[in-house]
DNA sequence: GTTCTAGAAC
DNA sequence: GTTCTAGAAC
């Protein structure tokens, strides 16, 4: 194997050499054959990768035909593939099919260029969709720009599509690679084929690829009548499921046993866009089935444990399922197979949930109808505690999918959301979730959190943390029957709206403009008015009006809100910061309108350049956290803040030093900032800048009115707060180096000092990380 | 935070 | 005369 073999083959071409002996382990069974070889995977399955690293080391020509890069660089055409595998066929050349070919349509015209000068063969990269979702999301510069967080839906949705090729459909030689070592032991296979060499024929490397398919799902799916058109019936769970469809996308379904009665289905089912687009019925029938679907709560960025978490979720929806009749319950995730699906899906089956009534999902929470045709009226958000968009998952899927009206409106019910609880945010009928999936309301619930760089770390507490999970579901689940109840009382013609909204909707597009006290219509009405435009002469109903606090729908966000902005008004004279200080939080709370400054962001950080650097590097690590002004404002409650603040700042510290290895960095916060808005310092130790310009710069960076971030965290923890030194006299100290401890008369004469001097840094900045620097780099030894 | 500038220090 | 600081204004 390995070495060069010439020869003349069948098609035409000149070869050197002799020696055309059977060269591949699987051993050649014909001469000299061009092979035409139809990858088949899912975007992130490694089909560019397999085909280079055949290419580099191969003993005969091959050409690679990718779709997304066949027209002078750009995305073309399946025809314009054609015409690049047959000229390279008569060319001599073997062809890589570089495309999904996920199914036999894709494949057949391709596969209709063998003959008998032309072997075609498939290489299945049927890796864990695990796997090719996180290539896919990590990727950049992909060819067919599919990356990042469009990548996990996309290929979530063609996995579930994926068709297997067979040796009927025209493959001599099918070769199946399940994990990396299969997709090693087809590279070295195919580059050893020199230009008389094949393969033999057949299936090579499939394992027993069953996927467990729920008959009982299936039975259902098969039962259910697929309509002609989704307008003419929209009332189907399935009912967007073509039928030669169905049997694939039964695989992402994971309940077992489940068997629901076409009839159920059809009657229980709520009734797209007849309810929600505002028909002359406008309400449900009491036959509607609510259906809400919901993502495992905490275990994904909030590492809660899987086992605990499984048992809570089986619990809760057990407990609600038979406290609460015409609803359903529908757990859902990204990826098929995961971890959480499968746990649960067992347990359900163990505690005989109802398989009627709760049912898990494989797929987008975003998309279930227009994918999977599930129609889920509600939607549950794995919010942040901000109920903020972004940060990825379910919470930036959701946002987005909903459009900013589902952000506007989320700020209008709550600003923040404690762990254990939910709030219910409607939307619009224009919002695309609505229009699109049939999703009338979004439910935001957040759990515990067990991820120290989050807010309210539990450090694995499981007391604490199953009792807020357990919290969160009962709040969710809660939240949900609220609307349900809320329906039926429309239904019943006793949901009113506060009498100015139904002339003036409000319009969540521009709202964000109109001052608070300003907004005419009730929290909680906006969305009820329009839908309900029928009972607008109706009085209001004393048991739906809003609480105080703007809440109407979901009882357990009310006490949480009113607490915060209790808290918030009870607060104590806070310091007035003048208008030139309130850069940075303005920076913080509107990050997107400084975009050209921000060098990263989160829910919960902004790192910048500091606009006056006192030093070669100085960046700021800004926290978002609206009223945690400087130092002295921080408890033990944001300890968790200070940590990712401290771990980004980190992070650049490092990612600077990689670029400038003699750099040193501290990292740390001004007892008594002059900008509003807690950030942190990451500046290096050089101070060679021309903004440093006078005392108080450099006793800001150099004396104890400098606090360690190393220090404040430990403090914060053991004290409940960060003591600062805020005496004046600190910044109007005389000027010594911050190495030597040398004096120096003024700053000129400093940095002319500190230009030069490498003396070793006082001990205590050698102590406990508060120096940062390069991994060989011994701190000032010369 | 910076900029400006009067006046002290050299 | 030049350099530097420090306080006021923003």
């Amino acid at each position: 194997m390995g070495v060069p073999i010439f020869g003349t083959n069948l098609l035409g071409k000149e070869m050197e050499g002799e020696d055309c002996h059977q060269s591949s382990k699987e051993g050649r069974d014909d001469g000299g054959k061009g092979i035409l070889v139809i990858l088949v995977g899912a975007p992130g399955s490694g089909k560019t990768t397999f085909c280079d690293h055949v290419m580099k080391n191969a003993h005969r020509p091959w050409t690679r035909i990718c779709q997304d890069t066949i027209a002078n660089g750009k995305a073309g055409t399946k025809a314009q593939c054609l015409k690049s595998a047959s000229e390279a066929l008569k060319d001599g050349k073997s062809a890589f099919i570089d495309r999904c070919n996920l199914d036999r349509e894709q494949r057949a015209d391709f596969v209709k260029l063998g003959g008998s000068k032309v072997d075609v063969q498939a290489v299945v990269l049927d890796l864990p969709a695990r796997l090719c979702i996180s290539r896919s999301v990590k990727r950049t510069g992909h060819e067919g720009n599919l990356q990042g967080g469009k990548a996990a839906a996309v290929v979530n949705r063609m996995l579930q599509k994926k068709e297997l090729p067979k040796l009927s459909e025209g493959f001599s030689r099918i070769t199946f690679c399940q994990n990396e070592t299969d997709v090693q032991g087809a590279v070295n296979m195919y580059s050893a084929l020199g230009p008389l060499d094949n393969l033999s024929s057949g299936c090579f490397g499939q394992k027993n690829t069953d996927a467990k398919v729920q008959l009982g799902i299936m039975k259902f799916l098969k039962k259910v009548e697929v309509p002609d058109s989704r307008v003419s019936d929209p009332n189907s769970f399935a009912d967007s499921i073509p039928k030669q469809e169905v049997e694939k996308d039964v695989s992402c379904l994971g309940t077992e046993n489940s068997s629901i009665p076409v009839s159920n289905v059809d009657k229980n089912f709520t009734k797209g866009k007849d309810v929600m687009g505002g028909s002359s019925h406008g309400a449900v029938t009491a036959n509607d089935i609510q259906t809400l679907a919901f993502p495992s709560i905490s275990t994904a960025d909030f590492q809660f444990n899987h086992e605990n978490a499984s048992d809570i979720i089986i619990e809760k929806v057990d407990e609600f399922l038979s406290k609460v009749e015409n609803v359903r319950l529908v757990l859902v995730d990204l990826i098929p197979g995961s971890h959480m699906l499968s746990l649960v899906r067992a347990k359900a089956a163990q505690k005989h949930i109802d398989s009627k009534r709760f049912f898990t999902v494989a797929g987008d929470i975003t998309r279930l109808y227009t994918e999977s045709g599930f129609r889920c009226n509600v939607i549950a958000n794995a919010a942040n505690w901000r109920l903020r968009p972004g940060g990825g998952g379910v919470n930036a899927a959701i946002f987005s999918a909903a459009g900013q009206a589902l952000e506007i409106a989320t700020k209008k019910r709550a600003e923040t959301l404690s762990p254990g609880s939910s709030v219910v945010v409607p939307l619009l009928p224009n919002s695309p979730l609505y229009e699109r999936e049939g999703v009338t309301h979004v439910i935001h619930v957040l759990g515990p959190n067990m991820n120290p760089q989050r807010p309210n770390c539990l450090k694995n507490d499981y007391i604490k943390g199953c009792k807020i999970l357990r919290e969160a579901y009962s709040s969710l689940f809660e939240s949900f029957a609220s609307i349900e109840r809320t329906q039926s009382i429309q239904k019943e013609g006793r949901w009113i709206c506060a009498s100015d909204s139904h002339d003036n909707p409000v319009d969540y597009s521009c709202s964000d403009q109109c001052p608070e006290g300003e907004q005419k219509v009730k929290r909680g009405d906006c969305f009820e008015s329009e839908r309900n435009k029928k009972y607008k002469a109706l009085p209001l109903e004393p048991v739906l009006k809003d609480s105080e606090c703007g809440n109407s729908n979901s009882h357990t966000v009310t006490s949480e809100v009113c607490e915060q902005k209790n808290k918030k008004a009870t607060e104590g004279a806070k310091k007035v910061w003048q208008s030139w200080a309130q850069a940075l939080y303005q920076i913080a709370m509107y990050p997107d309108q400084h975009k050209d400054n921000v060098l990263e962001k989160s829910d919960d950080i902004v790192v910048l350049h500091d606009l006056y650097p006192k030093a070669k590097r100085h960046l700021l690590v800004l926290s978002r956290l609206n009223g945690l002004d400087q130092l002295s404002d921080v408890q033990k409650e944001h300890v968790w803040l200070l940590r990712a603040m401290h771990s980004v700042g980190l992070r650049w510290a490092e990612r600077l030093l990689s670029d400038d290895a003699s750099l040193i960095f501290r990292l740390g916060y001004h007892s008594v900032p002059s900008m509003r808005q807690l950030h942190l310092h990451v500046i290096s130790q050089d101070f060679n800048s021309p903004h440093l310009k006078n005392k108080k710069h450099w006793n800001s960076f150099t004396s104890a009115f400098f606090r360690d971030s190393v220090d404040v965290i430990d403090e914060v923890e053991k004290l409940g707060k960060a003591p600062v030194n805020d005496d004046d006299k600190l910044l109007s100290m005389e000027l010594r180096c911050h190495r030597c401890r040398s004096a120096h008369p003024n700053i000129p004469r400093l940095k002319a000092h500190i230009s030069n001097c490498q003396a070793r840094f006082p001990s205590a900045l050698l102590q406990n990380g508060r120096l940062v620097c390069a991994p060989s780099k011994e701190m000032g030894d010369s």
